[in-house]
Order: structure tokens, then sequence, then C-alpha cells
DNA sequence: ATTAGCACTCATTTAGAAGGAGTGCTAATA
DNA sequence: TATTAGCACTCCTTCTAAATGAGTGCTAAT
């Protein structure tokens, strides 16, 4: 059996008609909707038809029908086009411009869950820190050493030495030569216990400096794997009903709080090569457990030098998906704009 | 009428049921836990009297009597001892000391939120950053300059400017002059427009640069009005019926995210100078109008350097308030000790 | 191929009855 | 005088059964 073009439109009225309302949907309501003009008699058995195609379920026998993830999937997949409205709104708030990067992404979660009334994250770039670009040390008070260390794409670590007998200018001169000489331009890998060795002789009755600028540096190396993610409007679960039984509003809730799974949601998103900039998991097709009963629409943000994050919009499966996606795009090329401009 | 003895014995028996059991105490069920002895119908007319001196309520007729606010009230104002069970765990826990400052304020939020199974907060330690102690300009990259500022406090500012001329080694040095001659050890109330452009004259056609680096300073005076807040646990909020209907938990959860609230609630702790260390919000007490259906109970720790915040557990009236304030007051010293000894 | 019609299913709603927890009051008791 | 047993009463909760109604699947007619 195969989907013929009326099949799809009642498919199509079925899902449109589930997404507004969240009750299974009944051949009546088709019959009476659509501009096919057919019976109720007929739209049951074409009912029957893509039930057993798997595109529909009924919860339980007379009940209405409800999409099954088969059924959203194609939705998503064929039938989505593009919508405009409601963006140039958003574009208003967005373009009050902040300067912080934090503080800019805490607001793009908030205006993006205000906007969908799903619950949204956002995680900051990721960062490629592989070299060391500058390591500077100065004295900033009797006892206290400042160590600023510079990597690529200028992620910058600072780091407080505690020096009790105090250090005079021209050995802290002699310090900062000998690191920049040795680890400016290196790549991470390239710095081995030899290396660190070799520093710390040289260094002499300093190397212990030495070894906690190191371990800086190490820091910012690790620093990198625990992205940081935002995230807002968890609450709007509660707009939906299904969402929001106890046991499984703590689960989201939980999982949107300790970020752990929205990271391995993140990895999962950026690591997908074929990526065309949005994707959407329906269901069971969510890497998150947590997330079984819902949908999950992500979007990949790329800034410059191949900084990358991705922003996601997690709700109930009878998601807006029209909506959600195209202003996803939409803030895509935003955040193009906003951070070409600066 | 004045509560006598048994009175308040009669009263701290309903509390303590109430808070195990999340149900109405009725008087027979007083008459038979304690060891007064009395029959039901003298619980009765005891109650009858707490009732009307207000320090518990009926929901309903022929309902059991569940405390007042004023009757928690009472009971933690007078019933309490000290508990020490549960801590040494949590103390082992705590002990795998974490060097960074944020990673360390999320694990005790971690480990507070599992002990107790009430939700939790907790407040970066606000500090008074009102001196410059130093500041330098350094070359990263070509066009690059990085500006490292440190004030009062050890906190660090970086800025990364944007030369597009570049800049020679010498014009550095004497910018790095100009600003520590001037900067140093300054105050932020002295920075005035005077002194802002007797600086920029001084620094002739890099004035954009002493005025990028003014504006950073700016920034770090600013960043300290909105304080960090961690948190953890609040999906425990659903393990407590009373708390856990939708528009409840909605709008608890809607708080705990967005941080706002618990912000306003860190700066009204912090201000009350009357302050033992603990403090308890029992209903329309608390500062925060979505938590009157909770207890709140929060905590101030002070580590070096007058460097102050706040910890706070938010749940259901029937806290186990004894275990809370104990577990708290033990993970006081508990900072304290981590922080002394590094 | 489509549709009208009908019997059937099953979740949801409704109303009423039963149950039960707990109270307040009164009269008896120590 | 303080305490207690006993009882009528209230009102929430639970249970049951019936009514409702939305929706289906099937059959026979168009």
């Amino acid at each position: 059996m195969q989907l013929d073009e009326r099949k799809k439109k009642i498919l199509q009225a079925i899902i449109r008609n589930y997404l507004e309302t969240g009750e299974p949907v009944g051949s009546r309501t088709i019959s009476k909707y659509t501009d096919l003009n057919l019976s109720s008699a007929t739209i049951r058995n074409e009912m029957a038809d893509l039930e057993e195609l798997g595109y529909i379920v009924q919860p339980h026998t007379s009940a209405g029908r409800i999409p099954s993830d088969q059924g959203y999937r194609l939705y998503v997949d064929t039938m989505l086009e593009e919508k405009e409205k409601e963006i140039e709104e958003m574009k208003g708030m967005l373009l009050e411009r902040e300067d912080k990067m934090e503080a800019l992404l805490k607001q793009v979660a908030r205006v993006l869950a205000q906007n969908t009334n799903y619950a949204t994250m956002i995680s900051a770039p990721q960062i490629h820190r592989n070299k060391i670009k500058f390591i500077q040390l100065s004295r900033v008070d009797m006892g206290q050493i400042l160590a600023v260390i510079v990597m690529e794409g200028n992620v910058i670590k600072n780091h407080v030495l505690h020096v009790p007998d105090g250090l005079d200018d021209e050995t802290l001169l002699k310090l900062n030569m000998l690191l920049n000489t040795h680890l400016n331009g290196l790549p991470i890998e390239q710095i081995n216990l030899g290396l660190i060795a070799a520093l710390k002789q040289q260094a002499g009755i300093h190397e212990a400096i030495v070894g906690e600028v190191l371990d800086a540096v190490a820091e910012v190396i690790r620093e990198a794997d625990d992205l940081e993610i935002y995230t807002s409007g968890t609450n709007n679960i509660f707009k939906y009903p299904e969402l929001s039984d106890n046991a499984k509003a703590s689960e989201l809730i939980g999982a949107f709080e300790e970020k752990q799974a929205l990271s391995a949601l993140v990895q999962e998103t950026l690591a997908d090569e074929s990526n065309t900039g949005i994707q959407v998991y329906i269901g069971n097709e969510s890497p998150i457990q947590n997330m079984k009963d819902c949908s999950v629409v992500t979007a990949t943000y790329e800034l410059d030098e191949g900084m990358k994050g991705t922003i996601g919009i997690i709700g109930p499966k009878r998601m807006d998906y029209d909506k959600v996606i195209s202003t996803l795009k939409t803030l895509m090329h935003q955040l193009d704009d906003l951070y070409k401009r600066k």
C-alpha cells in the first residue's frame, strides 16, 4: 500500500488538528474540516489504512487517532514551508545588542522561549584552543603574581600565584622570557614531560611557578570540555498536559538543571556532519532518554573562526514545527549579522 | 490564654507528625502517639485552644489540624536542637576539593540538594571591588592588545582591544606607565571626567585605547551587581504534593530559572545585619512572593576578605527544619575550613 | 469508489450512596 | 474541677452504576 495524495492530505489534516488541540482527532472532524468533501466513513477507511501504515495510532479503541513518531517525521520532512510572521518583533528585541557573550546568549534563550512557548537551551560556542598564544607574569602585590595565559581564539585564563618570598623584577623578566620563548605558539599536544622538566630545570628555585603556570594551561584545555549551557522557559512544559504530570515534569526539569544531558545533545548535534543546520528529533529519536515524550529541534550556529554552538527547543511532540523551524532559521541569520557587525 | 507546657507538647506533636506525613493530624493520633496519656477528647479541647491562639488551622470542618505559619515559627524559634547525623557523609563528598570557585559552589548546591531533598541555591561571594590594583596592556597579536585589569580582591577583567595600525613596543610601554601611574590604587569613586580627559589627552592619538580600558573598568564594577547564583535539586519540589500542582510548580521552577527573584533573596539576606548566620522564612514571611507556600532557610557564609555569599534551601512549609539548619551550620564550618586551607 | 446507517466499544462524566475521619458538645466520672 | 466516654454531625473521599458521547468497523445500498 502506498501513500496517495489523498492519504497525505488526510494525514496532514490529522496532524494539524492534533497540534492545535492535543486531543485525538476523529473521522468526523476531518470530514468537516477539510475541503476534500468526503464523508466520515470514507475518512475512517483511509484512517484505518494510515494506521496500518504506521503513521497514526489509536490511544485506545474507539478513540480518535493521533500521529505516531513516524507520522510526525513524514510531516516534518515533507510538509514544511517557511513562515515569516512574528519574527520582526523578535528581531527588535534581539538587536538591543549586548556586549557580553554570556548575556547575549541568555537573552537569546529567553526571547526564544517567550516567542515559542517551549523550553529552550543554547550552548556557548565551543572554541578550539589548541595553541598557546601568549603568557605573561606580572607582579600585582608583594607576594602575588598574576599569570595571564592567552590561547588561540583569544581564550584567556588568569591565575594568581602566591610567592611567599616575593620576586624581584629581574627574575620576573627572566621567567617571562623563559615561558614565552618555549611556549609561545606551541600546540598543547607538544607539551610533554621532557619539555616540562627542561623548563623547570631552567627556572631553578622557581620551578614551582612554572609548574603552576602549566597547570593553569592544562585547566584551560580541560574547561573546553564542559561547555556552558543556558536555558530558559523550562516551565513552559507545564503548558502541555501531556508533559506536565509529576513524573515527567520532574525528569525534564532535572535534565534542564543538571546540564549534562543537554551537553550530550549539543555534542550529538555538533557531531552530525550531514547537518544542514537544523535537526528535528521526534520522541524516541532524541538522544536524551528523558525527552522521549518530547520533540527536540536543534540548530547549529557558527560565528567567526569556527566557533560553533547549538540552540535547542524542547517541547511536546505536537510542537508547531513550522513556526519553530522558521524562527530558528531567522535567528541564525540574526546571530550572524550581530556578530559580523562587531 | 497562654501556652502551658502541655499545649506546647501537643503543638510539637502535631507539627512533628505533620512534617512526616503531610496530612492533617487528628486528636486520636496525638492521643496515641505521645506519652501524655490523654484521651482524644482532651486533646480535642486543647486543639481547639491552640487553634484559637492561631498556632494551628483546620483545612476544612471535620479535618485534622495543620500548623499555621505562626505555629511553624514557634516551633523553629523554640524547639530546635542540633542534630549531627548524616553529616559525616556530606563532609566526605565536599572534601574532594575543587579548585575553581564556580565548580565548588555548584557542587555544594548539588550535595545539599541530594542530602536534604529540597531545592537549593548558592550565590557566589560578593566581593567589593572598589580599587584598581593593577592594569596591564600587552600585545598578543599584530593588531590585538590584551588589557588586564586587576581590582581589589583579585577580581580580574580581561579585555581584548583591536588596534588596526598596530602599536610599537615603546608606545605600549608608555601607555602602561601612563595608566598605572594614574590609576593604580585608585578607588573608583575618584575616577571623574577631569581625570579621564587628562589621561586621554596625555595618550594623544591613542586616547581610544584609554577609553576602552576605562570602559572595561566600568564594566567590572557593573558586573558586581548581578551576582552569580547556582541552583540544584529544583525538581525535588515534586516530592511534596502540596507544591507540585501545575500552577505552583511552574511558578517555582520559573523563579529558579530566572534568577532575579533568588537574587533579591540574597540581597535581603545579606542586608540583614542582625543576622546570626541562619534565617528562616516561613510562608508569607518570605521576601519572594512566588515562595509563599514554601519555607526558605538561608545561611550567610563569609570567606576571607569580607567575601560574603548566601546559601538557601527552599522546600515545603513542613520542612525538616531541624535537619536543614544543622546541615547548614555544619556546611558553614566546612566552607570555612576549606577556604582557610587554601 | 463512496456513503449512509447501525451496532458496538470504551473513556469520561455524573449522581448518588457509602464510608470514614474528625470534630464539638454534653453528660458522666474521678 | 479536670478528664473522658459517647454520640450526633460535618464534610471529604471513595466507590458504584448509569448515562453520555465520541468514535470505530462493518455491511449494504448507491
